[in-house]
DNA sequence: CTTAGGG
DNA sequence: CCCTAAG
C-alpha cells in the first residue's frame, strides 16, 4: 500500500485520486512502496490553478480576469523590504507584512452578492457559498507574531442595477505600501507601528494607524493588542453563527505544536514548517478539501479550550497534537470521528477583543460616492475591510467585493541547498495550516460584534439609514472563537506560540520537551498561567518573542521552517486541546512494559494453540488478569517476536529472550502463516507443542 | 470491539 | 506502543 502521506505529496494533479486501503485480507505485509518523488509542482501553482480554475467557473463573467492575472504568483517579492540574513547556513527570508518581500498572495475577488441583506450571505447558496469560500481560502495568511496583517478588503457595494460581479482590482504587492515596520519597535510586545495601507483604486483606503506603547500594551494588558494579525480569510457563512460561536467560544482548543516525531512532516529533513505543522500531504489534501468540497463542513465543535500552561499540559498537548496530527495527517475522516481534535492547528480568535478596538478605530472615509455611499475601513484584528456601501434603494443587493488576501508575515528558514520548489511548498504549508482552519465571517457594526445571524440587517440596525459606516466585516477562523464566556474584558486570547518553540527542538535542543522551558529562553515570551490548564489559561507571548528564540537560541541549527506566529496575540490563540484534565493523563503514551520471559513463553504458547489471529483469545487465555496487556499487545509482541527471531542474536536487545522461545515463535509463525487460522470455523488443528519446535517448520 | 498493519 | 482502517 502507497503511504498516504507519499500520495500526498503528488501535486501532479489537480486532484489525487483516493486509493483506498485495501481489505486487510490483501494488505499482507509488503514492502512499502515509497514514493520517493516529491512533487515539485509548487502548491501555490496548484493553488493558483485551482483558483483559476474556480475563478472560471463560479465567475459568471468579467471581472475574472484581473484576479485571474495575480492569482498564480506565488509571492511578490519587495526588494527593500525583504530581509535576508545568514543564519547557521538557513537562509532566512523574514517576510514581514507590508514591509517584507513576500507581500502577500493574492487572490481574485470574490464577490458575493446578496439580495437583501447581509444576513443573506449565509443563505447564500451553496455554490456561491463554496465558490466563496474556495476562493478565499485559496489564500490563507499566517498570523505572524510580530506583525500580521490580513487585509481583507471588502468592497461592499449595495447596488441593486448590478448583478454581476464588480471588477475588482487585485491589489499588488507592490501596492502594498501601508504598513510601516518599525524595527526599532519590534523588540516590544506591543511594539508596532501599523498603518494601514493605502486604497486601492477607487477603493477606500483603511487606514488605521495605531502606536501602541510596547510596555503600556503588553505590561499593563498581558494583552498584546494589535489590531492587525489574525488569521482571517473565510467568507465562509456559518449558518448557525450564534450557535457556533457559542460553542467556539468555549471549546476552542489549538494547538500549534510540534512535535519530535515528525515522521509525517516535509519531505526535506531539513525544512520544516514547524508551528502549523503542515505535513505536506495534509496541506494539500487540505486545501484540495477546501477548494474542492462541495459543502462546507460545519467547523468542529471543540469542547474545550485549554491554554498551556505547564510543562504537563504542554506534554500532553504534545500528545494530542500527534494525534490530530495523524488523525488529520491523511484524510477527512467523517466528522465523527474526529472528535475535537482535528486541527493541528486551530486559533482562537477573541472577538470580544477585537470588537473593542474596533470600536475605537472605526474610520470613515467617504470615496465620494456620488449616490451616498459611504465607505469605512474597518479593521479587525488585523482584518481590514474595505466596505462601500452604496445606498440606493432599500431593496437594492448588496455586492461584497473582496478586494484581495493578504498572508501575513511568514519566516522561513531553510537551506540555501533547498530548492525554490520546496520553498514554494513550504510557503502553501504555511497558508494551507491557515487555510485549513476555517474562517467565517463576522460583522461588526458600530464596535460591536453582530452575533445573531437571524437578524434582519434592519433589525440588526445596519440599514442604509444608519451606520453602515461603522459596518465591518472581518474574517475569522471559523473554529475559533473565542471562549464563551469570555468577555470584552477578559482579555484576550493569546496566540501560543509554541509552534514556534517547537520548532526550535531538534536533537540539540534537550529542552524540546517543554514549549516552556524554550520559552524561558526568551524573556519576552510571556506565559500567563493563572488555573489549571483546565481554565483559561492563556500563555501569551510577546510578538517576537517566539521569532526570537528561535532562530537565536533555541534554534542553533535548525533549518525548520517557521512560521513567524501572529503578533497580534489577541486574535489567536492555540489551545491544548484535551479537553479533559484527565485525557492528559490518559493521553500520555503507556509506560514501556517490556514483556517477561514468562510472559513471552505464555504468549508463544497461546499463539501455538489458537494461531495468530486471535488476538482476543490469545489474551483471555494467557493474559487474562494482565491488565496492562491488551490483546493488541500481545499481537504487537508477537509481530517483534517473529521479528526477534529472525535476526541475529547480536542484534536483538532488551531482555534476552531464550532461543527456544524463539524457535517456539518462528515455528508457531510459519505454521499459522500457512493454515490460516484467521477464521475458519473450523480451526486448524492447534500447533503441536512439542519439544522440537525444528520439526514444526517443516510442517 | 477486533484485526491487521503501518508508524 | 500508538494509530487506524476495515471488518
Amino acid at each position: 500500500m502507497v503511504s498516504k502521506k507519499r500520495q500526498d505529496y503528488g501535486f501532479s494533479g489537480y486532484r489525487i485520486p483516493v486509493i483506498p486501503r485495501a481489505p486487510r485480507s490483501i494488505r499482507r505485509r509488503s514492502p512499502q512502496k515509497k514514493l520517493v518523488e516529491d512533487s515539485t509542482i509548487s502548491a501555490f501553482e496548484l493553488l493558483a490553478a485551482v483558483a483559476g480554475k474556480l475563478l472560471q467557473e463560479s465567475e459568471s463573467s468579467t471581472s475574472s480576469n484581473a484576479a485571474e492575472g495575480k492569482v498564480h504568483s506565488g509571492f511578490y517579492r519587495d526588494g527593500n523590504k525583504t530581509m535576508i540574513h545568514e543564519n547557521d547556513k538557513a537562509l532566512k527570508l523574514r517576510y514581514l507584512d507590508q514591509g517584507s518581500c513576500v507581500e502577500s498572495a493574492f487572490v481574485p475577488e470574490i464577490s458575493i452578492q446578496n439580495r437583501n441583506n447581509l444576513s443573506n450571505v449565509k443563505g447564500l447558496p451553496q455554490a456561491e457559498n463554496d465558490s466563496l469560500l474556495e476562493r478565499t481560502s485559496a489564500l490563507a495568511s499566517c498570523n505572524l507574531p510580530t506583525k500580521v496583517d490580513y487585509d481583507m478588503k471588502l468592497d461592499m457595494c449595495k447596488d441593486r442595477s448590478s448583478d454581476g460581479v464588480f471588477p475588482c482590482k487585485v491589489e499588488g504587492g507592490s501596492d502594498d505600501v501601508g504598513d510601516i515596520y518599525d524595527p526599532k519597535m519590534d523588540d516590544g510586545p506591543g511594539k508596532r507601528l501599523v498603518n494601514k495601507r493605502e486604497q486601492v483604486g477607487d477603493l477606500t483606503m483603511a487606514n488605521t494607524s495605531r502606536v501602541k506603547d510596547p510596555i503600556e500594551e503588553c505590561v499593563n494588558t498581558n494583552v498584546l493588542v494589535n489590531s492587525e494579525s489574525s488569521v482571517q480569510l473565510s467568507l465562509y457563512s456559518d449558518p448557525n453563527p450564534g450557535v457556533l460561536l457559542q460553542k467556539h467560544r468555549n471549546d476552542v482548543k489549538l494547538g500549534i505544536r510540534d512535535d519530535d516525531e515528525n515522521s509525517f512532516g516535509c519531505n526535506k529533513p531539513s525544512t520544516k514548517i514547524r508551528p502549523f505543522r503542515l505535513q505536506p500531504c495534509n496541506g494539500y489534501r487540505r486545501t484540495r478539501k477546501m477548494l474542492t468540497s462541495k459543502y462546507r463542513k460545519v467547523a468542529p465543535k471543540f469542547k474545550d479550550r485549554h491554554f498551556f500552561n505547564s510543562s504537563e499540559g504542554m506534554k500532553s498537548f504534545h500528545r494530542y497534537r500527534k494525534n490530530i496530527c495523524k488523525r488529520e495527517r491523511c484524510h477527512w475522516a467523517p466528522i465523527k470521528k474526529r472528535k475535537l481534535f482535528d486541527h493541528s492547528f486551530e486559533v482562537a480568535y477573541d472577538q470580544e477583543a477585537s470588537s473593542e478596538s474596533v470600536s475605537n478605530l472605526p474610520e470613515k472615509e467617504m470615496t465620494g460616492d456620488k449616490s451616498s455611499s459611504a465607505s469605512i475601513l474597518h479593521k479587525e484584528n488585523g482584518v481590514s475591510a474595505s466596505v462601500k456601501a452604496h445606498k440606493k434603494s432599500t431593496d437594492s443587493k448588496v455586492k461584497f467585493n473582496i478586494k484581495s488576501f493578504r498572508v501575513p508575515e511568514l519566516q522561513i528558514e531553510v537551506p540555501e541547498t533547498a530548492t525554490v520548489g520546496s520553498l514554494k511548498r513550504m510557503v502553501m504549508e504555511a497558508v494551507t495550516a491557515i487555510l485549513r482552519s476555517g474562517l467565517q465571517v463576522g460583522v461588526v457594526l458600530q464596535g460591536k460584534k453582530v452575533r445573531d445571524d437571524n437578524r434582519t440587517l434592519r433589525q440588526a440596525g445596519i440599514s442604509q439609514s444608519s451606520n453602515l459606516d461603522t459596518l465591518g466585516f472581518a474574517l475569522e477562523p471559523s473554529f475559533t472563537h473565542v471562549s464563551g464566556p469570555r468577555t470584552p474584558k477578559d482579555g484576550p486570547l493569546v496566540l501560543q506560540c509554541d509552534a514556534d518553540l517547537q520548532s526550535s527542538r531538534s536533537p540539540a535542543s534537550p529542552n524540546y520537551d517543554s514549549g516552556i522551558s524554550n520559552a524561558s529562553l526568551d524573556p519576552r515570551l510571556v506565559m500567563k498561567l493563572d488555573n489549571d490548564i483546565g481554565s483559561n489559561r492563556e500563555l501569551i507571548t510577546s510578538p517576537k518573542a517566539p521569532t526570537d528564540a528561535l532562530k537565536d537560541e533555541a534554534l542553533p541549527d535548525s533549518k525548520a521552517l517557521v512560521p513567524v506566529l501572529p503578533t497580534n496575540m489577541e486574535a489567536l490563540a492555540v489551545v491544548p486541546f484535551n479537553s479533559k484534565r484527565k485525557h492528559n493523563e490518559l493521553s500520555q503514551r503507556r509506560t514501556r512494559r517490556p514483556f517477561s520471559v514468562a510472559e513471552v513463553e505464555a504468549l508463544v504458547e497461546a499463539v501455538e494453540k489458537l494461531g495468530t489471529g486471535r488476538w482476543r483469545n490469545v489474551k483471555m487465555r494467557a493474559f487474562e488478569d494482565a491488565d496492562h496487556r491488551t490483546y493488541v499487545d500481545l499481537k504487537d509482541k508477537w509481530k517483534t517476536l517473529v521479528h526477534t527471531a529472525s535476526i541475529a542474536a547480536q542484534q536483538r536487545r532488551g531482555e534476552p529472550v531464550p532461543q527456544e522461545l524463539l524457535n517456539r515463535v518462528l515455528a508457531a509463525h510459519t505454521y499459522w502463516s500457512q493454515h490460516q487460522p484467521k477464521h475458519g470455523k473450523h480451526q486448524v488443528e492447534p500447533l503441536q507443542i512439542t519439544d522440537s519446535p525444528v520439526e514444526m517448520v517443516g510442517a
